[in-house]
DNA sequence: ACCTGAACACCGTTCAAGT
DNA sequence: ACCTGAACACCGTTCAAGT
């Protein structure tokens, strides 16, 4: 299905010596995870798209992880975080929101353990983050015990994500799983039999929003603020 | 470096009918997984440690994803859940904490849709948490968002664990990441440059609780609580 | 019914060429 | 310096046997 029409003209046996060089391969990787995904992301896959050979990507980077870790590298840097908003509290909201989006477009990220460990000091969600928290007057340790808290929720969020997309389309898969926790027996599972009874509705995207202002409410809290936004 | 000696002796060319079955297969892949990972999980492997020819797993299970399948939910039956507490507050920390361990001793899990997804009715982690938000009064809504936002936390918890658990055990770690820190550009970085001043240490186990007391703290104050417990 | 050997279509990567 | 063909050591899986 590759449509990059580079090998396509005139069979040509070899291809001449410019086409290479680490940011286009960098492209053509995010483009394959994009449409369609990591697993199709393949050295032969990758060299096609190009119109290339296979080995000639050994000359741009040492392996196939070092491409891997150029794309994360490069979505990073792409990101362009909110900067303005009605509130430090509504900023969070904000960059938390670009947080998820970034993650949720682009999974392999969570796959990369240099990003989740994040140990890059060149961060800019993290500077963002702590700007709010700082300016609410929260202190040091506080400070960086809610953010951690932050972005293991918005990577949770986001793991999640994937594996429960098809719900948010499925117009028939909540009166289907209603029904089958309405047959659950209600001796073992009476809790989970009850909320049938009422049965609540979420979205990933809403699922996500109220764990955020969740957490957001906390923020505030301990900032001592009576929650003054939108 | 397979220590399993069902191999060694005697050299038999062909294993004896009753040496396979599926829990043995199981049992046998959650042994590697313990040990050496996803990556070292291969039919070869297996085949290797239950002395026995790759082919003859197929006997058994379609396909190596089923393998991993029946693991996780071999996984889950085995959980065993807290049962008693000081309060339903205590319970859901106890319970959150459950999980936690569940998915950083195991993180296959976190690798598996079909545990992702938690489609499966017969989910006993959800059970207990609807049970304690139910008794502290809290309406089916908004139970379910606490839920999922527990859920959702305590996912990227056990996501970010694997790739940051060297700090814990690095003592010098965190000195140079202060290093690195204080070395930044305080024009653009001014906050995380600030941080280091006086600069909080977590273990991820610390970070952990911490974001679980922050939304425990929540949940008490949806349930209208003066937060009672230790 | 259960275990297996040969073979297939893939992987990523090494290495010695080619230009 | 950059592109490549052949070859290697792996994958998971199919299929036709063997017992």
């Amino acid at each position: 299905v590759s449509s990059s029409g580079a090998n396509r003209e005139g069979r040509r046996r070899r291809a001449p010596r410019g086409t290479l060089n680490p940011d286009v391969i960098v492209k053509a990787a995010m483009a394959v995870l994009d449409t369609d995904g990591l697993e199709a992301l393949t050295m032969q896959r990758l060299a096609d798209d190009l119109g290339v050979q296979r080995m000639s990507l050994y000359t741009h980077f040492r392996e196939k992880d070092a491409i891997l870790q150029a794309v994360g590298a490069e979505l990073l840097a792409r990101l362009e975080l909110p900067d303005t908003a009605d509130s430090d509290i509504d900023l969070l909201r904000q960059i938390s929101r670009a947080h998820f989006r970034l993650l949720v477009d682009h999974p392999v990220l969570l796959q990369l353990d240099s990003i989740l460990s994040n140990t890059s000091p060149n961060d800019p969600i993290g500077e963002a983050i702590f700007g709010c928290l700082q300016r609410l007057g929260i202190d040091h340790r506080r400070a960086v015990g809610l953010a951690a808290t932050l972005a293991r929720f918005v990577i949770g969020a986001a793991t999640v994500y994937p594996a429960r997309r098809a719900w948010d389309e499925d117009p028939d898969y909540w009166s289907r799983l209603h029904r089958r926790l309405a047959a659950l027996p209600p001796e073992t599972y009476p809790y989970t039999h009850e909320l049938t009874r009422e049965f609540p509705v979420y979205t990933q995207i809403e699922a996500f929003e109220f764990g955020l202002e969740t957490l957001l409410d906390g923020i505030a809290a301990a900032a001592g603020l009576t929650r003054e936004d939108s």
